[in-house]
DNA sequence: GGAACAATAACCCATTTGGATTACCTGGCA
DNA sequence: TGCCAGGTAATCCAAATGGGTTATTGTTCC
């Protein structure tokens, strides 16, 4: 029997989740709580005799949110598993999930099977259920980890007033295309592809593609 | 129609992943490799014409590996998505792979059913396939953000294997220097110059300075 | 001793590039 | 109404670029 934790301020969430949960007599809710606050301590008294398998956690929540909690609680109970729920497009509370202890993250809007699978499969494998949707954005967040260093002290690229077009043109030659080329792939002929690339190397008071391409990169607008 | 590329060296997985893919007619195979220097190679002809939507990249492949193979692939073509094939159990090539730009990742005792599912699904709503185990990997690795500050002295650009010199006549280049003022400031020939510069084009697989200097930006060498 | 590799250098040659100039057409703004 | 910026296009020309090839010198490693 696996021992369930439900952290969410809206008694609404709660009683949906709570009800997906029921059609696997393996699920047990044992916590209910409304914030952060009330789960700690709820988690206290539960310490002297029984502790959850699993925390799903809102983390949207007044007086201690969800990260917060998932902070303190993966450092109090280590044996607890803390998923959190959350929506699409949370990206900077996710990822302060992941540092602060979660083991997984599940969409709200997950159906009840998809639930039940996901918690079985933490139980059983022990790994963490994640929606592959977030999932990516993980990964996303991964691989920005070192474009965004240069991105620090980056001063808008827009003070050199380009063009839409300029832009444009600027962009397809960072992709290592010809004047030709360029002029095809936008329908436009290749003298007004160089011209426009001789005006970019002006404004951006450069003598030509290299270093027209340092500035582009370095102040973020590639 | 998506299009499709396979990597792979060993024909028997070439054709088992072509045969799982030729049950849905929205897939379509247009490129087959047996290593990253030939899925390179096919890439520049192809960019002449049409690329494709998705390439799916073994990892562990001769001469060119899949992760230098997806590192110099996500920056020079961009709209491609990068998937790799990979065996469980091979962290780190797998989080070599997120960084180098991969955007998810298959087991590659995958289901045919699954395979397709989530390439429909990368293609409808942009998210990575990522098998669930794998994804819990990376949670981890995150998690371990010790694991992620090490791996970063070893920069996806190292895989290129330039030499100490053409590393140093790639920056100059990339300040905009030609052949002739590189050669005086080095104190070597414009002649030299201008082959350490074609080594380096070739040692990229790109075509000339612009491309060169966009994946030395985009993977963190400049 | 020989193989492999990096660095050096020179040559040819077609293509691309950058700089400078001139010109026309359009839409928006004063 | 007339001006002007932006986009379009063409031309000339010198210089730079890239793609080959070949060759000599060191170093390192087997």
């Amino acid at each position: 029997m696996i021992r369930i934790a439900i952290i969410d301020d809206k008694i609404s969430n709660r009683n949906i989740l709570a009800d997906k949960l029921s059609h696997n007599k393996f699920f047990k809710v044992i916590i209910q709580a409304v914030n952060g606050e009330d789960f700690l301590d709820q988690m206290k008294e539960a310490s002297k005799n029984i502790l959850p398998h699993i925390a799903l956690m809102d983390l949207e929540m007044p007086v201690i949110d969800g990260v917060t909690a998932i902070s303190s609680g993966s450092s109090l109970y280590p044996d607890v598993k803390f998923v959190a729920l959350t929506i699409f497009d949370d990206d900077d509370r996710i990822f302060n999930a992941i540092k602060a202890g979660a083991c997984g993250y599940i969409l709200k809007e997950e159906s009840g099977p998809v639930i039940n699978d996901m918690l079985m499969n933490l139980w059983e494998n022990g790994a963490g259920p994640i929606s592959p949707s977030i999932a990516y954005k993980i990964l996303q967040m991964v691989q920005q980890q070192t474009a965004v260093q240069t991105d620090r002290n980056a001063l808008p690229f827009d003070v050199f007033n380009l063009s839409e077009r300029e832009k444009e043109i600027l962009k397809l030659l960072s992709e290592g295309l010809g004047h030709r080329e360029i002029g095809a792939k936008i329908d436009i002929s290749p003298n007004t592809v160089k011209k426009h690339s001789s005006n970019i190397y002006q404004k951006l008071h450069v003598n030509g593609k290299a270093q027209a391409l340092r500035i582009a990169y370095t102040k973020g607008f590639l």
